[in-house]
DNA sequence: AATATTAGTATACTTAAGTATAGTTGAATT
DNA sequence: AATTCAACTATACTTAAGTATACTAATATT
């Protein structure tokens, strides 16, 4: 009910659709959001083995974006007073739910190549 | 049956799926992508109509956003050999179909809005 | 003939995003 | 006691994205 549904829709297409659509790109774009997602997704929690997953990130941007995308609550960070101390990353329930995004991404980009392929 | 489902499915996220999420983001991403296809959307279709739509947009880059939008396919460029010359932009088919992945991205950023907040 | 309009282009510049490389802190291992 | 490891931070730099301002070419209007 909240989706915007045709272009008659659209005419009226309210503020608040235009900033939950900026807050969502806010939070896939750059170079490295998706690949930190997809890498949490996949399970991979500490710093070090995020960054050996994504090839040629360096310390300074992975740092960056995790914060990055913890203050925009996607991501949390949890320190566990352990010795040696460990600090696990991982998806808020909104960042998990982020797949539906992204599902809706992977549908469209393939529609879309087919769509293109059949028009040369 | 194109679509990432659970975090089970994505750990084997074939290669086609990231192809796919990073040509729907080359779309929407940068400034001004997303005003264009909606001014789009809502009809306007000459340069000076978009242009006048959209606030504080250059021509430059409305040109070269265009042109950027045509090349991927999602905008189409007629121009119509009348008195005076008139230049047409318009949606292509997967333009139009973009909305859904908007749609989704209202509906992440809506109930992320609500997470969000109630989690304070 | 001078001015306006449409659909842009050209050049120079600023700001934002990302990279490279080295260093830090605190505990653990040898 | 010296080295290693995790989780970063600091500084300087390069590249990409976007802005400002002015200009052009082809018609149309006054």
């Amino acid at each position: 009910m909240s989706g915007v549904k045709d272009i008659s829709t659209v005419k009226a297409c309210p503020r608040q659709f235009v900033l939950a659509i900026n807050d969502t790109l806010n939070v896939l774009s750059g170079k490295w959001k998706l690949p930190i997602i997809a890498t949490l997704l996949y399970g991979k929690s500490r710093f070090k083995d995020i960054q050996e997953n994504i090839e040629k990130i360096t310390p300074r941007m992975l740092s960056k974006e995790l914060k990055d995308l913890e203050m925009n609550g996607v991501v949390k960070r949890t320190v566990y007073d352990s010795t040696p101390i460990l600090i696990e990353y991982s998806l808020t329930k909104s960042g998990e739910d982020i797949l539906k995004v992204l599902d809706a991404m992977v549908d469209w980009g393939i529609a879309h190549r087919t769509e293109t392929l059949s028009n040369v």
